[in-house]
DNA sequence: GCCGAAGGTGAGCGGGCGCTTAGCGTGCCC
DNA sequence: GGGCACGCTAAGCGCCCGCTCACCTTCGGC
């Protein structure tokens, strides 16, 4: 992977599915000014700025500022999915895919702090056709989530009296690491991504 | 208490100690207003208009829009922790102290959540010397319940491995209610809490 | 070597922003 | 009951916002 695919504080991004390349450095660029500033503090210039371009140039490939969030929520929100039902849809038991779920979950949340700060905190931000097709997507993350412990119910290994309220618990604790991880903290993604899936098990009352 | 000291969604709020009467009204018209759109996307015509006063009035009782902002956020991180001291301090062994201080905390986030969603999560709106103002009070509700939790793997009765990592989780989780609770879902802030007591006695290892 | 498409720029429009100012009504003090 | 401090409004200033438009390059196809 080249430089010109990393953000500036170092994670690496999947936006390759983003043509032609000036179209990617402008959605690049509004990640790190959102994550920085949130969605109606940034201005078109400072994305604009931020990607080697004048203003006028992000009007080429998106039509409006909105369009540039629509875009990475829904790329983000479909990432954060695919790696929830990669963990969820594995082998091993409710127990182990559990703990791979969470620490894999946490790993992208601490890791791509940028983009998962704009995935999950400027939901609010969106129009209403868009923000309906993001909780679609987050209504399947809660469904995988939710399934890996209805199975571990079901085997017996886990002790949850209320199964749609750990799930939401759960999420929770994860999606927030976006808000509180610190790059320069004392804790890398791997860290943490291991001490939570430790915390959700006790949750869960695996022995 | 009057119904004017009620916020649309039906809290009750504590701005007792803001005076005169208009500046109290501005203010709750503001805290409504961060919370249902964002400190930047809201204007300062529409908590004047709130409130039923002209932009202007605004201006007499606060410098700018963001020293509403500022005193929000004190008042309101003061709130929440004077609400963790009463339980972290009160009576009882480290395993009720902890569930009461879960409980209430979580309540407040909750039953509040107008408020606590501006108080926990604008605070990158504010300045440098206010968020370092807020950041002191932050710190202080991080250390009264790492306290409670130090003090149960004293006396034994939690089984923590990574005390600061717990306790960082144990708040991540309470404050982030504010930003998923629905009022007019199937939870009632009592509910929640008393879930979430349970979720975190089981994560500190309580048989 | 000419042409059109694609991708870019500089200048700027209309509008809404945070905030200011001049002046008005009201009630309290003496 | 005159003066004045206080709370408030109507009007609007200067600025910067999202976005547009007229025009300029570059480049592959023939």
């Amino acid at each position: 992977m080249s430089a010109a695919e990393e953000t500036a504080d170092g994670e690496t991004s999947a936006w390759g599915e983003v043509t032609p390349d000036a179209a990617r450095r402008l959605l690049i660029a509004a990640v790190e000014a959102f994550a920085e500033r949130g969605y109606h503090a940034t201005t078109t210039r400072d994305i604009a700025g931020r990607a080697g371009m004048s203003p006028a140039a992000l009007y080429i490939h998106y039509k409006t500022k909105e369009e540039l969030l629509h875009r990475i929520s829904r790329i983000g929100n479909a990432k954060a999915l695919e790696i929830l039902r990669t963990a969820s849809r594995g082998e091993g038991t409710p127990t182990e895919r559990l703990a791979d779920a969470v620490s894999s979950f946490v790993r992208w949340h601490a890791g791509g702090r940028t983009t998962a700060r704009v995935v999950q905190y400027e939901l609010d931000s969106l129009g209403p056709d868009a923000r309906a097709e993001i909780l679609a997507l987050r209504r399947q993350v809660n469904a995988e989530m939710r399934g890996i412990i209805e199975d571990g119910v079901a085997t017996g290994e886990f002790d949850v009296l209320d199964v749609h309220g750990t799930t939401l618990a759960v999420l929770s604790l994860c999606v927030d690491v976006a808000r509180w991880f610190n790059v320069n903290g004392p804790r890398t993604p791997e860290e943490v991504g291991a001490l939570y899936a430790d915390l959700v098990l006790r949750m869960v009352g695996v022995k």
